[in-house]
DNA sequence: CCCTCATAGTT
DNA sequence: AACTAT
DNA sequence: AGGG
């Protein structure tokens, strides 16, 4: 079980994991199913679960492979998306209803009815280049085209890699960064942050985010969204001055911001084009050290947090854009473009005037882009 | 036939 | 400008 | 794979 928190809004969650609704419905009820994520309620269980389980191991592949911009991914992806969204599927028909899924998806899901299983899924987890690759990336700092490169020239192996000395920082905390946060450390590590923050200037509200609050039972790092309700202009410098005392206290490496937006190394001013937006945001993504409590955790950890400041008039437009998941804001963001606006997480935009819409809430958002809130 | 999320930091 | 990151 |  997936241990799903209880939210109300469109369908975000790519990682749910559930037993089925059992009813045999219409086929009418697979053309129904909305292309986008956006239009579909969430959190729901997934009746297909397994057969996406499967398809993932080729989405995977064909990321690591072309990267996840291309043709080839974003077909995959936006079927399987339309997958989850669906009713338990029994039959091919059922599936030849689905947008976005054509004939060659179709085959695959054909075996998958028949047999239980997908092959090419099994050959793939079990390809060496599969294997290595995806490995490859879990480096900091390494993603699809690098590891494609080094994969041409022979470098192969983790043990290769660090042997270039190229990724100091990806391999110092490689071991750590592997292992997936509990829900309860997710809680601790946001705790640690917000006594420090409470510190730094009081009256924050807080947010845990990302895959967090789609319910995962497990994350890969921290969304930390921070806000000072009604007090426009208060988060004003506060990331800077948060970093810092994590730094002196320790809860951060000396080379643990790994980049920040308020913190950067030695950059002038971004002189951006001046018809850009102000992004409302100041984020930094972090090593966070874990303390070790005698208890549950027996030593130090090493985490991945992002900690995100936003001003409240955006606070609306912050919580859907870290709360994901990934398709669900790339769906989200076609939507509003084809709507004449542009979506960020930093607030919602005309895309005429450049204005940016007061998003308070999530609400507003979605209200704004007139997407239903199911 | 082209596009498929938008943005920011680093190299 | 390419790449990686969210 | 499908929108425009
Ligand atoms: C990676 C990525 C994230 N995001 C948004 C949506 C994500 O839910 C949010 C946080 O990103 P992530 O932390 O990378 O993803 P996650 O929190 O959903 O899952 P986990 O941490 O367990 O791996 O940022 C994008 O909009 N585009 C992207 O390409
Ligand atoms: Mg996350």
């Amino acid at each position: 079980p997936q241990d799903r928190v209880h939210l109300h809004g469109p369908s975000r969650d790519h990682d749910s994991r559930s037993p089925s609704d059992s009813i045999s419905l219409p086929p009418s009820a697979f053309a129904a199913v909305p292309t986008l994520s956006v239009y579909r309620k969430s959190p729901r269980p997934c009746p297909n679960q397994a057969l996406v389980d499967e398809l993932a191991v080729l989405r995977s592949w064909r990321f690591l492979q072309h990267g996840t911009g291309a043709p080839e991914s974003i077909s995959y992806a936006t079927a399987i998306s339309a997958i989850i969204g669906a009713p338990k599927i029994d039959n091919v028909e059922q599936a030849r209803k689905l947008h976005k899924v054509g004939p060659k998806l179709l085959i695959k899901i054909d075996e998958f009815l028949t047999t239980g299983k997908i092959a090419e899924s099994e050959e793939t987890r079990n390809s060496a280049k599969f294997k290595a690759l995806d490995e490859m990336t879990s480096v900091y700092g390494v993603g699809q085209k690098t590891a494609v490169e080094l994969y041409e020239n022979g470098i192969r192996s983790l043990e290769q890699m660090r042997a270039l000395d190229r990724w100091p920082i990806g391999f110092k905390y490689q071991e750590d960064m592997q292992i997936k946060m509990s829900r309860a450390d997710c809680e601790s590590v946001a705790n640690f942050i917000r006594i420090q923050l409470d510190r730094v200037e009081p009256g924050a509200h807080t947010v845990l985010l990302g895959g967090y609050r789609r319910g995962k039972t497990h994350s890969s790092d921290i969304d930390l969204l921070c806000t000072y309700p009604h007090e426009e202009g208060k988060e004003k410098g506060i990331l800077s001055r948060l970093l810092y005392r994590l730094l002196a206290k320790g809860l951060i490496p000396e080379d643990g911001v790994l980049w920040s937006s308020s913190f950067a190394s030695h950059n002038v001013a971004p002189e951006r084009a001046s018809t850009r937006s102000f992004d409302s945001l100041d984020k930094a993504f972090v090593i966070f050290r874990h303390p070790a409590n005698g208890i549950t955790r027996k030593r130090d950890y090493f985490r991945r947090v992002d900690i995100i400041i936003t001003a409240w008039s955006t606070f609306g437009s912050a919580v859907v854009g870290w709360t994901g998941s990934t398709q669900f804001e790339r769906d989200l963001r076609q939507v509003a473009e084809k709507k004449g606006y542009k979506f960020e997480a930093g607030g919602l935009f005309d895309k005429q005037t450049g204005v940016r819409i007061p998003t308070l809430t999530e609400k507003d958002v979605f209200r704004a882009l007139d997407i239903p809130w199911l």
